[in-house]
DNA sequence: TTGTAGGCGTTATCAG
DNA sequence: CTGATAACGCCTACAA
């Protein structure tokens, strides 16, 4: 059995009510009081009991986050920053890794005050009905507030920033699924940049990963090199894979950017802290992360207000990748 | 104010109790009665709150991972691996990424069965009094029942099975801070190996990372293959550091295990699926993983026994990156 | 078979 | 300032 405030108040000879009012530092108790009290409560480490407090006053002061991709880089970044800006304020933060149903139950059964989920809307459908407010991150949706995070417009801007070079003959190398919408921006972005911007689109340009990984990266760039096709300038889909167009573009005798120009979407600190800074463009993490936290906070608050897509504006972050050519 | 068995209790002409039991289905109430309590529950709409419920039942089936140090792959494969393991039983997994006392004091708060720790000892010191039962991963101590991964030995093992190889002239790279027990003890395995197998130390066989990333390893090959000395193979401290080394090796032009042999510590499947399947030392992370998570439930039901330091055997899993010498 | 009463750990509202 | 006491919603003996 865990200690309760009955115990403080028994070892401190007060009633228990008195220990409530001190633990919540009410100036209804003498200073000398509420510091013994405090002074117990901390001997005993004493911890409140999250399900009385939710019984009572209908608030954990808890948000869960359903995380069930543990392994990419810019989400690790991004649960970091949530952690911290969620500290920042007088809430917790709880993480679970399994699949969003499973996960969002368990929030339910700990009576978190809110949810926030890294998985896309489908997942999550059947639990429309519940009264937990649920913010998703990167996964526009109607039925949830959430984060539009513009993946083709950064891509878009990648190509601009691009042309604006001199490039002319690009490469995409991704992950091509149309099962998953961000991917899948990122494609169609690619493709609307090169025909907005009088970039003749053609098949060479478009390399598929067949994952997001970096090992996937060092695939996709060495079968780009074997092609024949030789652009000036790649556009990476992910962290992990430009850490693996790097890898076989120097294994293949070329430098970066003076043999050919990167950029790489995931606008994260990583990517300047590769072996060469990279260009990259996206939604910073920091921003992302701080949005989050910030609707979640607003809908906890005004749950009936109606549920909103925030468009997050992607930037571009110039480091060392890319060069000018004539 | 949504609705309570109280609610449907009113309606249905009958004592709140009968309908706890009727929604519990319990036997002792007359199946009539049962199927209207259901029916009225059902156009209400009911939700159990389960704040309540766990009040009353004080228990939450819950283990709580404590696990700061979000992107090193080995401990996240291992908490992956936790959660599966976890999964398996009637409990379920929440983590916190906050630093080992907040995150304890949270999951008291949430009142979880058990705790699991990768955080080193020293942090959770001030906690011996608190009645959750605690193990620790990936830390021996004598407070609490924890694993010992036997570091040492396993880079003993490492250079064992290089000697048998024909190998005299070895180095190690690894992170060498008094102030982290795990890397010491990685460092004076390796030295103590070479004494015992007669292998020469000396002072040019340990390159210090200062950290435990690629990047870290990348650097501190660098300096080695600077340095002069030409070790016939590498014992690795981790495996980030080893992706830097192979990146390294493969820059100046090295082939591994041709030129260069070399073995990492951290045995998990990722080892094998780097470019070249790098051989390995270490307990098998799923065992980690298995064992942490009987010892927990084993101190869950019998929080009486002493704690127990449970010693795991490292394993060297051979692939392709150590060679044999004339 | 049903109802009553007490309690789980807190907070909040009154008296004293 | 301090202490009873009543909620919060549910479960579970124990009584009826």
């Amino acid at each position: 059995m865990s200690v309760t405030i009955k115990d403080i108040a028994r070892l401190a000879g007060v009633s228990y009510s008195t220990v409530s009012k001190a633990l919540n530092d009410s100036p209804l108790v003498q200073p000398t009081t509420k510091e013994k009290i405090l002074k117990i409560a901390r001997e005993l480490s004493y911890q409140p009991n999250i399900a009385a407090k939710k019984l009572v006053s209908n608030k954990s002061k808890t948000i869960g986050v359903v995380w069930p991709t543990i392994n990419r880089v810019a989400l690790s970044t991004i649960v970091t920053m949530l952690n911290e800006e969620i500290e920042k304020s007088t809430y917790s933060m709880i993480l679970s890794i399994s699949k969003a149903e499973v996960a969002i139950n368990m929030f339910k059964q700990f009576q978190v005050d809110g949810i926030l989920v890294f998985e896309s809307s489908h997942e999550i459908h059947n639990h429309s009905n519940t009264q937990i407010p649920i913010t998703l991150i990167a996964t526009s949706d109607s039925l949830y507030p959430s984060i539009d995070l513009r993946r083709g417009d950064a891509i878009y801007k990648a190509v601009e920033y691009l042309k604006s070079l001199g490039h002319r003959e690009l490469a995409y190398i991704g992950h091509l699924r149309n099962d998953n919408d961000g991917q899948f921006e990122k494609y169609f972005g690619f493709t609307e940049a090169l025909i907005r911007l009088g970039l003749n689109p053609r098949s060479e340009m478009f390399v598929n990963t067949e994952g997001l990984y970096a090992d996937h990266g060092y695939q996709a760039m060495n079968k780009l090199l074997d092609s024949g096709y030789r652009p000036t300038a790649i556009v990476s889909g992910s962290y992990e894979l430009t850490q693996g167009i790097i890898r076989a573009t120097k294994e293949a005798g070329l430098r970066i950017p003076e043999d050919i120009s990167l950029i790489g979407y995931d606008h994260i600190p990583q990517m300047g802290e590769l072996e060469i800074p990279v260009t990259a463009v996206g939604v910073p993490s920091n921003l992302i992360a701080k949005t989050a936290v910030e609707m979640l906070f607003r809908y906890i608050d005004h749950p009936d207000e109606k549920p909103i897509v925030q468009r997050l504006e992607p930037e571009i972050c110039i480091r060392e990748t890319c060069r000018a050519i004539e």
